[in-house]
DNA sequence: ATACATAGTCTACAACCGTAGACATAAAGC
DNA sequence: GCTTTATGTCTACGGTTGTAGACTATGTAT
């Protein structure tokens, strides 16, 4: 499987709405995004180009569409996150955010599910 | 306490550096780094001006000192990627992680542990 | 004092990014 | 068939980023 292209802040914005409903016209992103149709244009040729999306013409509309899953893209992302910022090692990020953003019970309880259901599947 | 400004991945490296020792002159850290000597000046200036780093001049030497520390960078970085690539919200993105990522057990674990001491924190 | 070395500042330059105008083309309605 | 309208393509432009050469200023050694 082919990894997914670099993408930008501005990209990701109309990457979100497409991943919500695919696929969509130009015109229904600008709209959506409320953005200036010209630049939502100007995106998506970008990420045509760099083959993060595609697009199928019928009659006169360009309907877009994805060529990643958002999970596949979001792993790709902290990957290079993960790198950058913590030095590619995931645990001191985790520790990092799970002391400083302070989470609810309710959210302490179900990461602790999710270690536990994960605990089978890790790798020794 | 300002906020730290944004650190582009060059600068991240150089900050890296700063933070392992502090203060360091340029030649040290294009040593360090293996880096053209000129780039890492060109970085240092960047990051002066930005008020990232600071400096005190000793005799002919100019001794660089960041003015963050690490664990201020990482969470800020944390948020605006949290925002960009997760909407914001931290619980997917850990659990997109934990799923993700093969930990150990032994990282579980730590994590667990590290879970637990946070419960007495956590706002409810 | 004079020359050498060191370290900052200015300048440059290509690639990328956000933003968007101008132009062309083609479908659709009249 | 011709005009309107929608939609992609080309072009642009200022700002940022990575990379680094050229110039300058200032200690340092002789």
């Amino acid at each position: 499987m082919k990894k997914p292209p670099p993408i930008t802040d501005s990209e990701w914005s109309i990457m979100k709405v497409l991943w919500k409903k695919q696929p969509l016209t130009s015109t229904q992103i600008a709209t959506q995004t409320k953005s200036h149709p010209q630049t939502i244009k100007t995106f998506l040729s970008r990420l045509v180009k760099k083959k993060a999306i595609g697009y199928e013409k019928t009659g006169r509309s360009f309907y877009y569409r994805t060529l990643f899953s958002e999970k596949e893209c979001q792993r790709h992302e902290s990957r290079s996150f993960l790198n950058r910022v913590f030095g590619g090692s995931l645990r001191p990020m985790i520790s990092h955010l799970v002391e400083d953003e302070s989470l609810s019970q309710r959210e302490i309880q179900e990461l602790k599910a999710l270690l536990n259901k994960t605990s089978r599947g890790g790798k020794e």
